[in-house]
DNA sequence: TTATTATTTCGATTATACTAGAAATTTTTA
DNA sequence: TAAAAATTTCTAGTATAATCGAAATAATAA
């Protein structure tokens, strides 16, 4: 996952409203649930859902499939997982080279 | 962590710039690098960068700490793994209770 | 076809964020 | 004390985001 990917995956899992959606897709499971079931237990007004939904779905971590009249939305885990995978592996390690901390030491001094 | 915490780390972690900022510091390791460093490495303006440090020290990913004329920088490792956690236990998992799925069918029909 | 339900688009408001130059401040060294 | 280096504050321009009501559209059922 390259860094601006990441940065923009997390911007949009950076809004209350939005990240408050993807906990709630994520508890209901792959099979997902209806934008209205949303709407309803999380009492966010429908053009605002749909505005949310729209981001989510841009940066890969949403899927939608239609089925009567309803829209069934779900998690894409794996880019769920993408994500704080970044954050642990691309993030959480010590790894600048050594003439690179040469460069800093000199820069400091 | 809280949601709104969470949402909050998330969002300043969105940020291209800021991000670079991040990877940097945690391939510096704990010891940190001064403010200029970063600067030169970068190529980020200095009020820019200083505008970026003060959000990233505002969720409590940064760590300052004053040595002669450098302020020297060094990420908060907890912190970081608390938001991947959060990813990863607070939205991994599948836990929507019976009764809200019921009541998820019941919206759905 | 008409009515009903689900979802989206439109449009407008309001707020917040990013960027960076210039000047100011702080800290150290000569 | 004066000069130099590091960092911050000030300020302003520009851009992007969040919110949501009302109207429009789409899909199904009566």
């Amino acid at each position: 996952m390259e860094l601006e990917d990441a940065a923009e995956t997390l911007a949009q899992l950076g809004n209350p409203t939005r990240l408050e959606v993807v906990r709630y897709l994520v508890k209901a499971g792959p099979s997902g649930v209806p934008v209205g079931s949303i709407q309803k237990q999380l009492k966010i007004p429908a053009s605002t859902l749909t505005h949310h939904l729209k981001h989510l779905k841009g940066v890969g971590l949403l899927m939608q499939k239609r089925e009567k009249t309803n829209l069934w939305c779900s998690i894409n885990f794996d880019r769920l997982h993408e994500v704080s995978d970044f954050l642990l592996k691309e993030c959480c390690s010590f790894s600048l080279r050594e003439s690179d901390k040469a460069k800093t030491e000199r820069d400091a001094a």
